[in-house]
DNA sequence: TTGAAAGCGCTAACAA
DNA sequence: TTGTTAGCGCTTTCAA
């Protein structure tokens, strides 16, 4: 075990100092408290604190209050790009109420996160945000009966009894985006990089897809779906292959994401493929750096700060008991149109 | 306020459900200590507080202990794509020891960066990871201050007196890699787009572009180096403004990191001018997908994971009193020839 | 091997 | 307006 580092000044010791006790202290200290104190007091307190250098012991007062003004936030992957804008704009709505973030990453394994959340509920967290993946896992259970508070970001629950309250991105409204534009550059045949399908994105952008095929008298063999096993670049690129020898016919693909289309992008120069002169492209998400790419990729854009910033503030009303039960906060993406759709190539023609 | 929620068993209840001390039951949870009880009681314990659920109060043990297995992550910007894979690093080494990472975004204000640590500090967290910006800050003292463990990454402090810690990449080798491989090419005018002067990135990779230059004999003229103002696109893209009206002769540039590369890449674009065609490029960093960028980019990798595994590892065993004052750890970086450097434009023509 | 007692630093009900 | 008292849930001597 370690030697404790220099001890620090407590409340007892501000106390001391000016001749008070030190419940008056802790009066001073707090603004909802300070003005049942006498002016002078007050200002002898807080400046014999800030001269001594006096931080409060934020666990102790926890402790006694029950509220750790903490929120934790459960990620997947930290490295996808989707999560640093949630990330940073959760942290930005938390850090403007006083709060911080325990942010843990709890990868694809379920017997892990179990232990993330775990952890994160022990410490007492006052709520927890999951931008976990899978679509019905025990995690959101766990929390629930720990009672504890959650909003879920980037992932919905699929039944409708609404337990639980998430933040997502309108996803049958991204889909249509994506087709709308490529049926409108002449795009009859156009197929699907589908994500997961136990991931609520994966499972409701195909049923978007779908749907908005359908809104155009268009269906198979027009249309191809294949489904990536993960959001993934090398994910894309198999999924691409399959799908591109399935249906050469195919003269655009939108995917589920901008990951598995950088994975299309891939399996393309891997055969010599021009997009969009061969196939027309759209990605999902519009993830930083997508419009250097070649060509600069056409997507839907998902407002990801905006996701967190919401959750966030969702999180936030719900630990003090000013929203209930199964909230619902639906984005409305935009279509960024670059270039990586075109006109369709010549009718009957095989790249 | 809001009403605190459901109660949570504590171990007092497991201590009465079993019918032994709360102390008992510390001891039993406890896995240092466990064998200090009769294997029965113990075996009961542990039986009992899983069936509960019983799940410890982690808060009230730190206030106990002195330690709270919580280690402060402080950021400038989650949005900037190095800083993912570090945090990933951190939360990897620290989630293998027990401890959790409070995840703060300082920005790059120096008030709000104090707020920031202060909040950590009060939170008694047992060592801070600052990933912050400037060279020499008050951020730093005020850990010092606080005697709190302190590790810096991806910069170090300028004072050769080594009051703390840091891990880094070697910059001056990440550019004699750069310079070598673009005077291997038969480069001669080179050009530098170098970082913040305040930063040590920035400093260092000067610093390390004039020393390589110098030791292949070149220098002013054929040199030239601009300043941008921050690591951003639109600063890169600047800086390459006046970098190219300044220095048309140049056949090459090598961007103290890739963000300013793409800058570059825009500015090129802009002019009508080809990469590597009419100008080579180098960048520094090797951020994710700038394999994908047109043309995909030659740069200095760093292994940003492996920097955030070493300052986790490095502030653990501070933390345990296992190591003592300023110990750097520098990484190697390694080239990534891709295609944005190639052999420079005809001698004397001007793109 | 287990229990008893004390206390980490703070806040909140209650008293004065 | 301020002090007194108690206790949040845990761990850790000390004692048995």
């Amino acid at each position: 075990m370690h030697v404790p580092r220099g001890e620090r000044l407590t409340a007892q010791d501000i106390a001391r100092k000016v001749g008070v006790h030190p419940s008056t202290v802790s009066r001073a200290l707090n603004p909802a408290t300070r003005h049942r104190l006498s002016e002078e007091v007050a200002a002898r307190i807080l400046q014999a604190a800030a001269e001594a250098g006096y931080v409060r012991n934020d666990l102790a007062a926890s402790l006694r209050t029950r509220r750790s003004e903490t929120i934790g936030v459960v990620l997947p992957d930290i490295t996808n790009p989707v999560f640093p804008p949630i990330l940073e704009g959760i942290e930005a709505v938390l850090a403007a109420e006083g709060y911080v973030a325990m942010v843990a990453n709890g990868g694809a394994d379920e017997e892990r996160q179990r232990l993330v959340v775990e952890r994160l509920l022990a410490r007492q967290v006052d709520g927890l945000i999951l931008a976990t993946a899978s679509l019905r896992d025990t995690i959101v259970e766990l929390c629930l009966a720990a009672q504890a508070p959650i909003v879920l970001v980037n992932r919905s629950e699929p039944d409708a009894d609404h337990r639980v309250s998430s933040v997502v991105s309108d996803d049958m409204r991204g889909m249509k985006l994506a087709v709308d534009h490529l049926v409108s550059l002449g795009h009859r045949r156009i197929g699907h990089i589908a994500g997961p399908q136990n991931l609520s994105t994966g499972k409701g952008r195909l049923e978007g897809f779908t749907a908005a095929m359908k809104a155009h008298g268009l269906s198979a063999p027009a249309v191809d779906v294949v489904v990536a096993p993960a959001y993934a670049r090398d994910a894309g690129r198999e999924a691409a292959r399959r799908l591109l020898e399935r249906q050469p016919d195919l003269t655009a693909v939108v995917a589920a994401n901008d990951l598995l289309a950088i994975g299309l992008y891939d399996e393309l120069a891997a055969r010599g493929l021009s997009c969009p002169d061969d196939l027309s492209v759209v990605g999902h998400n519009d993830m930083p750096f997508v419009d250097l790419m070649s060509p600069p990729l056409t997507t839907v854009r998902i407002r990801h700060r905006e996701m967190g910033e919401q959750a966030a503030g969702l999180l936030l009303r719900k630990v003090r008991g000013e929203a209930e039960g199964g909230l619902d906060v639906v984005l409305k993406p935009d279509l960024v149109v670059r270039a990586s759709a075109g006109q369709p190539r010549q009718p009957g023609t095989r790249p």
